[in-house]
DNA sequence: ATAATATGGTGAT
DNA sequence: TCACCCTATTATC
């Protein structure tokens, strides 16, 4: 399931299957037919993951993929496997089958489309060339809460739910404090943490938040220290849960106290 | 079999 | 804040 750290994974593990060669781009599950036609046959030209947004590009034209809650992608060597599920586009290169089921967000855009779609969103803490000054910017300006803010992907973009709640722990911040009573200290530090755990998200292919090898693992493979969690690993004491927008959230009483 | 849940996001109210 | 979109898996009758 998708944080920014999925969309660079796939980004990077799909690369070497797809890109530089003519692809044959159908939607085994029907719903995608207009836009798998406009692309098949063309040929891949390159995969970009920004935050959570993945661009497969065919020259002039880009798929656009967002998983949302539920897409994933199924990769495989041919010969290729019968679609497994909803299939909503399958790209076939000449050695590999790459099939997106469930996505949020499945279209065709064109060179316009692609930079108003990066251009909307903030700067990716997986990219080389973020900028967090504008992440910044915004949040010292904000009443929102940093919870909110820096899940928000016109803020800053990659950060998901657990990772929301992972690293404002880590960084001893309550959720609900506001954006501009953040120390720009305390910023540096949320950004730092982004970057260093996401990337090894990337490399793990997991949500990996703890220091050093756990023992518990989820179905997923996370290994986290409070999202969904009930005791502090660091104090021991109650996590509270309780709810940022409609998402679960998740704070230590002692060590995140509350603003 | 049916319901509930999920690491996301948009657009209307 | 809510309705809604999209799918797979698990829990509950």
């Amino acid at each position: 399931m998708p944080e920014g750290h999925t969309i660079h994974r796939a980004a990077r593990d799909q690369r070497p299957m797809l890109v530089g060669q003519a692809l044959d781009v159908s939607s085994p599950q029907g719903r995608f037919m207009a836009g798998a036609a406009r692309l098949d046959g063309r040929r891949c030209t390159g995969i970009d993951a920004h935050g959570k947004h993945l661009l497969y590009r065919f020259g002039e034209l880009s798929l656009h993929i967002h998983l949302g809650l539920f897409g994933r992608f199924r990769c495989a060597r041919r010969p290729a496997a019968e679609p497994k599920g909803e299939v909503r586009v399958r790209m076939m290169s000449g050695t590999h089958t790459v099939d997106i089921n469930g996505p949020n967000s499945c279209e065709v855009l064109d060179t316009g489309g692609a930079a108003a779609l990066v251009s909307r969103i903030g700067p990716d803490v997986l990219r080389a060339d973020a900028d967090p000054e504008r992440a910044w910017q915004r949040i010292s300006r904000s009443r929102a809460s940093i919870g909110q803010l820096i899940m928000d992907q016109s803020v800053m973009a990659g950060i998901g739910n657990i990772y929301r709640s992972e690293i404002l722990w880590r960084q001893r911040i309550h959720p609900d404090r506001p954006g501009s009573l953040l120390p720009r200290e305390a910023f540096d530090r949320i950004w730092a943490d982004a970057v260093s755990l996401l990337t090894l998200g990337v490399k793990s292919n997991a949500i990996i938040t703890v220091d050093g090898m756990k023992k518990s693992k989820s179905r997923y493979g996370e290994r986290v220290n409070i999202f969904a969690k009930d005791a502090c690993p660091a104090c021991g004491g109650p996590i509270t849960a309780f709810e940022i927008a409609g998402r679960r959230a998740f704070a230590c009483t002692a060590c995140q106290p509350k603003p």
